[in-house]
RNA sequence: GGAGGGGUACCCAAGCGGUCAACGGGAGCAGACUGUAAAUCUGCCGGCUCUGCCUUCGUAGGUUCGAAUCCUACCCCCUCCA
């Protein structure tokens, strides 16, 4: 029983640290304190954040205490993060429009009533300038430097500035005022979990175990998930959308998807493997996977009309009749096909609606547009088609 | 403070006086095919009043018939030494 408990906790888990103490700390039979760290500066939650959410999720239903540790104090400070250009610190308003909108997105997933919010402001906004040089001097530059990311970075000749080292140490000093027993993070994060164990160990605690889950992969089932990539699936995401997106990862991500998506059990996802293994369209058990996370962000009717409207728009390329309406002006009465698309917003630019009736992917009334140059009269209304995915009722005036 | 290296399109990264709107890879888009917005193959991938024209290679000047490529100044980044 206990070891079913366990081996459920472990579920879809990278790593934990120590193991035995992971045991052990389940075995107490204790309410456990369970930490888990998000920044503030991306309130729009993904897909990728979901995994540790769901495993926060996990620890609540067995009883124990969770913590939802918003880092706004690191948050204010800005990011400084190599390669992408230095964010404008934020201002105190924006953390906290931020952070409620992370609290009405975290919910879907956990449980309000078990849920206890912290900001890492409250305690680091009371730490002087003479504290922050103590908590510093419990760590070393040579072992900051072992952390890949760092060492990386110093290796090639790539900035670090001072307070990023300062980042970890925080992380983990928020752990002491948590006095956390476990806390999970993706395994990124885990050079700074473990500054959490040391630093709780300096101050006389007893060290948590660290407990990392794997990055999920974006649409493009190579890079993590990730905004700036551009390859996320938003939480807040209409269900059509959602829906689209997860039918258009690959037949392979699927099942990584539904290893650290899915609340289905392993039992019943090793099932849909055989199914396939047996000849069954992997398209099937993808709708599967789609109308689950569609349903639980959204609600269950919205899935399976989500799916209705799939089929019909991209297998049976049908017009959804909530397409969306344009009204375009024509110069003097006449517009050419060029314009129409450019000044409808279908595409970039006019370059682009140029390269794209070249390419054959604009359809008037379902018929291909092959001069770009059609002159087209006001008064007209048509069904246009860009490509598979863009759409549009336009009428010209 | 001293010495050296570097800033190229969404990202990475070639090019080092003309043939450069700029090799290659990734991402993205499109077409074909299809069991799907999977896979695979092919093409596109600065802008425009688009068989032509206009503006890009850190910024500002200069040399030249001609510069991303040479010179000058400035800004920014990195390494080593102190």
């Amino acid at each position: 029983m206990l070891s079913e408990q366990i081996s459920e906790l472990r579920r879809g888990v990278a790593e934990v640290l120590i193991d035995r103490e992971f045991t052990q700390l389940i075995e107490s039979g204790k309410r456990l304190t369970i930490k888990a760290g998000f920044d503030p500066t991306a309130p729009d939650l993904h897909l990728g954040h979901t995994v540790i959410l769901n495993k926060m999720r996990q620890f609540q239903e067995r009883g124990h205490s969770v913590v939802f540790l918003i880092g706004d104090f690191t948050g204010l400070i800005g990011d400084p993060t190599g390669r992408s250009v230095t964010r404008p610190p934020l201002s105190e308003a924006q953390v906290k429009e931020n952070s409620q909108t992370y609290c009405d997105q975290v919910f879907k997933i956990l449980d309000p009533q078990r849920t206890r919010i912290e900001f890492n402001s409250t305690w680091m906004n009371k730490l002087n300038a003479a504290d922050l040089v103590r908590l510093a001097g419990k760590y070393t530059v040579a072992r900051m430097l072992e952390r890949e990311d760092f060492r990386v970075r110093h290796e090639t000749g790539r900035p670090i500035a001072i307070h990023e080292f300062l980042y970890p140490l925080i992380q983990g000093y928020d752990s002491v005022e948590l006095n956390a027993d476990i806390e999970l993070g993706g395994t990124d994060q885990k050079f700074n979990l473990l500054i959490g164990r040391h630093l709780q160990e300096v101050y006389g605690q007893r060290p948590q175990v660290v407990v990392t889950m794997p990055l999920l992969e974006g649409l493009d089932g190579v890079q993590k998930m990730s905004k700036s990539l551009n390859n996320y699936i938003g939480v807040s995401e209409s269900p059509g959308s959602m829906f689209g997106k997860l039918m258009s990862i690959s037949d392979t991500l699927m099942w990584r998807y539904f290893e650290l998506l899915s609340f289905r059990n392993q039992h019943e996802i090793e099932k849909l493997t055989n199914e396939v293994t047996n000849g069954r369209n992997p398209r099937d058990i993808k709708y599967k996977l789609a109308r689950e996370l569609v349903a639980r962000f959204h609600d269950s009717q919205a899935a399976v009309q989500a799916q209705t409207e799939f089929i019909a728009r991209f297998t049976n390329r049908e017009v959804p009749a909530d397409i969306t309406e344009i009204s375009v002006k024509s110069d003097a009465g006449k517009i050419d096909a060029v314009q129409l698309l450019k000044r409808a917003n279908l595409v970039e630019s006019t370059s682009a609606a140029h390269r794209l009736v070249a390419q054959g992917a604009v359809r008037f009334d379902d018929v291909r547009v092959d001069n770009a140059k059609l002159s087209l009269q006001a008064g007209t209304s048509l069904i246009v088609r860009v490509g598979k995915r863009r759409l549009a009722r336009i009428r010209i005036s």
